[in-house]
DNA sequence: CATTAAAAAGACATATTTGTTTGTTTTCAT
DNA sequence: ATGAAAACAAACAAATATGTCTTTTTAATG
């Protein structure tokens, strides 16, 4: 007999739970009430109870969800400029096979630009986020470096799609890139002292 | 008093430019047949005579165009090794602001892994893609540093749809991995002779 | 324990999308 | 010129999606 807040928050997270599933392993066009509800085991009343507009209370909620959850992750590396950041989620792509997090946050990112309803209420999540997780604001310009190691971060999620995706090679891909591109010094040094505390 | 096939192809090419620019700009979840007839100014109707099995008939001859095309751009510069494809493509980035063609097949891509029907008749193709754009065969290892431009190409791709994407900036994010990772030697030479002839 | 409000289920109307059919117009062939 | 086949338009049915409302269940409160 769980208390009432327990009960709605949990269902809550059934539904962002299952949004992002949808979103990681079918991509936006598979997303829809009936089969968020479905995979969640619930159905559209109490969707539409925690979320009355549907997707457009619900998308905004799981991607700052999402967010917060990789700037989390950043900031117990605790960083100390974009440089670093971008580093810390290359790093982040060795380790685990996929991201369903990031695919989704692609997912939702892209999909925006077809809906403007849905963008207007995720554009300033977007846009904060460049700062959450980059450390950088949105209209100052970016040095070339931290721009181009964020297009190969981007570009190594996506490759999790392609038809001969193969980990280990991704793997490879990465650390030649980090071998030639290396991250600022010291850097590394830090990074396992703090993984070590 | 256009002849019958000029009327046919016509409109084919009509419907599959539309559907691109759907694609590219609205992406995948904005694609309908009515939104596609109503840009092409054409009927459902219409639709289904060329394309009987709607998106299913119609994606893939689009992809398959779409592969052609950029196939042709890179032959034109006679290629010798996929190492010399990639840079090529990356070179392709530094000049067109968009390319609306990218955008649609990475599009096509990852919604075909939601939709299996899609997927089984689009993996082939993008299969022979591998080979065709940049040299390579699917099941054979990829060397890492040419993994590693490709993901530079598809996640620069992408950034054209951040909330701060400004091309220069784009320009001399490539341009700055360019100078670190440049390309074989003599490659650029040749490639400016063969553009001079 | 009874009442009240939240949480969830279920039902209904509407809009959108697709599958399919029928009808009209345009080209082709004799 | 006329019949046949194509290209295209238009309409209808079925499936799916959303928006909305009502009913049931569950937890909270006096």
């Amino acid at each position: 007999m769980a208390t009432q807040l327990q009960r709605s928050t949990q269902t809550q997270q059934q539904l962002l739970a299952a949004t992002e599933r949808l979103l990681a392993e079918q991509g936006y066009a598979a997303v829809s009430e009936a089969r968020i509800c479905d995979l969640a085991n619930l159905t559209r009343g109490a969707l539409r109870h925690h979320y009355p507009n549907g997707r457009y209370d619900l998308l905004p909620v799981l991607l700052e969800k999402l967010i917060a959850k990789q700037s989390e992750k950043i900031e117990a590396a605790q960083p100390q400029n974009p440089r670093e950041r971008v580093y810390l989620m290359l790093f982040g792509l060795l380790e685990a096979s996929i991201q369903p997090e990031t695919v989704a946050i692609l997912e939702v990112w892209m999909a925006a630009r077809g809906d403007a309803k849905l963008a207007e209420r995720i554009n300033p999540i977007m846009n904060s986020s460049i700062e959450r997780l980059f450390g950088m604001t949105p209209d100052t310009p970016i040095d070339p470096d931290l721009l181009a190691l964020r297009c190969l971060l981007h570009g190594a999620c996506m490759h999790c799609y392609s038809v001969d995706y193969r980990h280990e090679e991704l793997v490879r891909a990465i650390q030649w890139v980090l071998e030639r591109l290396p991250p600022p010094a010291g850097f590394v040094e830090r990074l396992s002292a703090a993984q070590a505390a």
